[in-house]
RNA sequence: GUGCCUGUAGCUCAGUGGAUAGAGCGCUUGCCUACGGAGCAAGAUGUCGGGGGUUCGAAUCCCUCCAGGCACGCCA
């Protein structure tokens, strides 16, 4: 079927054409041969420059050794044709301008309706599998504004290597062992102790946030004092499957749903660790000092060498991870993307270095480093740390926000910007939101075709030749999707489909002032209105999609946000109780 | 001090070596008893941090300086 077939990008099938109009001029003698460069075809900013453009005659005006202007004349003469190209004209100082037919334009709404939630779906990763590890926070208390950043971004990237093809894996290393996990347990327990009126001391670097004191109340309310000699372990299990609880919550309600918990202790339990020590052993890569085992990451360019089992004989967390990523490579992804925080970027290399020790290539791992998030609260900046408690939690951020706009915002900016995000900026937000402004052309599309159905319409026998510019020219740029999905990819920019969504919208929301389906003050044609709703039944396929890609709802209808009242009333009950 | 990231409109930020640098918000002015107005139209706003270089062409690549963020643990 046609319809089904995957779509390549247009500046793909642009480039194989220019490419093959220098190839056939340099056959016929036309220009002298050299070899063709990587051929970059996009559209241009301005309207009049045609809707794609080539600067091939720029490009290669030293190696053909002719004026600029004449190549593109021999390019434009040596072209195929091809159902998309309209027409082609030559622009100083030597652009190839291209523009696409507007019969081939008009009929790829029917192909985008066709094709439904599974629109732009390209075939680059077919047969292919990825693992994309994101998230994977200590559960030591609840989800940061921080981790979910890495999350959304995590989390979009996923979505867009199945738009391309591939087969994704979605997971979760869950670090339940190590040091951390006995502070928080040992934190539980001196707030549980403290509770029942018992004798306890609370750790020096314990966990002193509220939810320490919340959780400790839960295990009171449940286990009456029977806890109260319990061990450390036994509180560190309780409070880190509580919170563990909490944190798949919090990602739920934004779409975040991993298919793999990878679990830390199964490392130890199947004796990886000891095999990951064995095998860098063995192959000279690590050595005893000071009573430690050391990693000699100078081996292979690292500045100094890294300590990987403790004097103490506690592994520190490079091993496992090490020992990780050596189990995620040997299952056999073709391509692995870790998200890590700007915190976490130096100890990325390491890991890689530590596989490539054990004599495997990463070169499929791919690293996303996002900078920090940066909360301003009041004005001021606030600091987040577990470990004091003072954060802003993001299940707090979603009764503000509301979830498509904590995930547009995460997603909107590129990983490497230090976002700052303003809290009381973000609770006014509401209405001017540009998550509105995408939503609602859904939304728009959705009433369309609600009201046409109440009146019987339908989008038969369209006749889309009748479309007017601004509807191609919104067609024109629904079909840069599938370029804008792959670059997102490759280049880990999945801002660009955030960016690209509302550019979209901002496209759409004048011609559906203008271009209408029904109206009583205008008499619209049949075949005209037929036309225009085929139009924005396509365009609300495209919508959807992007709005899936992004992880956010698309809804047929707006419902307003109940706007908090401030004035008027009492600052009410909701007012916490001093502890 | 070293490494990584950043510096673009009043604010938050896009920007793929190409043509006259963009969006949202905010601001000004005007529309709107029409498919849910959370809308539409028009307008103002820029030493792309500074300086050198490469190139036919630089916000984009290289060097350097300035400013900010993050990391430099036998924490994770």
């Amino acid at each position: 079927m046609e319809s089904n077939r995957a779509v390549k990008p247009l500046p793909i099938a642009f480039a194989a054409l220019v490419h093959q109009a220098v190839r056939s001029a340099q056959a016929d003698g036309s220009l002298p041969e050299f070899a063709i460069p990587e051929l970059k075809i996009e559209p241009p900013k301005r309207p009049e420059h045609g809707d794609y453009a080539s600067a091939v005659a720029l490009q290669v005006q030293k190696l053909a050794g002719k004026p600029p202007m004449q190549i593109a004349e021999i390019v434009r003469a040596h072209l195929p044709s091809a159902p998309f190209l309209g027409s082609a004209e030559i622009a100083p100082p030597g652009f190839l301008n291209f523009r696409l037919d507007r019969a081939w334009l008009a009929a790829q709404l029917d192909h985008i309706i066709a094709a439904g939630e599974r629109v732009f779906q390209q075939d680059d990763g077919a047969g292919k599998r990825a693992q994309v590890e994101y998230v994977s926070a200590n559960p030591t208390g609840p989800l940061s504004v921080h981790r979910i950043r890495g999350g959304v971004i995590g989390d979009t990237i996923a979505n867009l290597l199945e738009a391309l093809g591939y087969s994704v894996t979605r997971e979760y290393y869950y670090n339940n062992a190590g040091q951390q996990m006995n502070v928080l347990g040992a934190s539980v327990r001196a707030r549980y102790l403290e509770m029942l009126g018992l004798p306890n001391e609370f750790p020096e670097n314990g966990y002193r946030g509220q939810y320490i004191r919340m959780i400790a109340a839960t295990l009171a309310a449940i286990y009456g004092d029977s806890l109260r000699d319990a061990p450390v372990e036994r509180f560190r299990d309780l409070a880190s499957e509580s919170i563990f609880y909490r944190i798949k919550n919090s990602m739920r309600r934004v779409n975040i749903v991993h298919d793999v918990f990878f679990l830390e202790n199964s490392l130890y339990d199947d004796g990886s660790v000891a095999e990951t020590i064995a095998a860098l052993r063995e192959r000279g890569y690590a050595y005893e000092q000071d009573g430690a085992l050391w990693f000699r990451s100078t081996a292979l360019g690292d500045e100094k060498d890294r300590v990987i089992v403790k004097r103490n004989g506690e592994p520190t967390y490079r091993l496992p991870d090490m020992a990780y990523h050596r189990n995620k490579l040997e299952r056999g992804f073709d391509l692995i993307v870790d998200v890590f925080g700007a915190d976490h970027a130096a100890t990325a290399p390491q890991v890689l270095l530590g596989v490539k020790a054990l004599g495997y290539d990463p070169s499929c791992v791919r690293t996303v480093i996002h900078q920090m998030v940066e909360l301003i609260e009041g004005g001021e900046a606030r600091r987040m740390s577990t470990r004091r408690g003072d954060f802003v939690e993001l299940d707090e951020l979603l009764d503000d926000v509301g979830a498509d706009a904590v995930r547009y915002f995460m997603l909107a900016q590129s990983p490497n910007t230090a976002m700052s995000f303003d809290l009381d900026l973000a609770r006014a937000q509401g209405d001017e939101n540009p998550v509105y402004r995408i939503q609602n052309a859904h939304v728009r599309c959705a009433g369309i075709l609600r009201r046409t159905a109440e009146r019987g319409m339908s989008d038969e026998g369209a006749d889309l030749s009748l479309l007017g510019d601004d509807e191609l020219a919104f067609v024109k740029k629904m079909l840069e999707t599938p370029e804008v999905i792959s670059r997102a990819v490759t280049e880990i920019q999945p801002q660009a489909i955030a960016v690209f969504a509302l550019d979209l919208a901002g496209m759409f929301h004048p011609i559906y002032d203008r271009v209408r389906v029904i109206s009583e003050q205008e008499d619209i044609p049949a075949p005209l209105a037929a036309a225009r709703l085929r139009f924005y039944k396509a365009a609300k396929v495209v919508f959807a999609r992007l709005l899936k890609l992004m992880g956010m709802s698309a809804p047929e209808t707006m419902e307003r946000r109940a706007k908090p009242e401030p004035s008027e009333q009492e600052p009410s009950a909701a007012e916490p109780e001093s502890a």
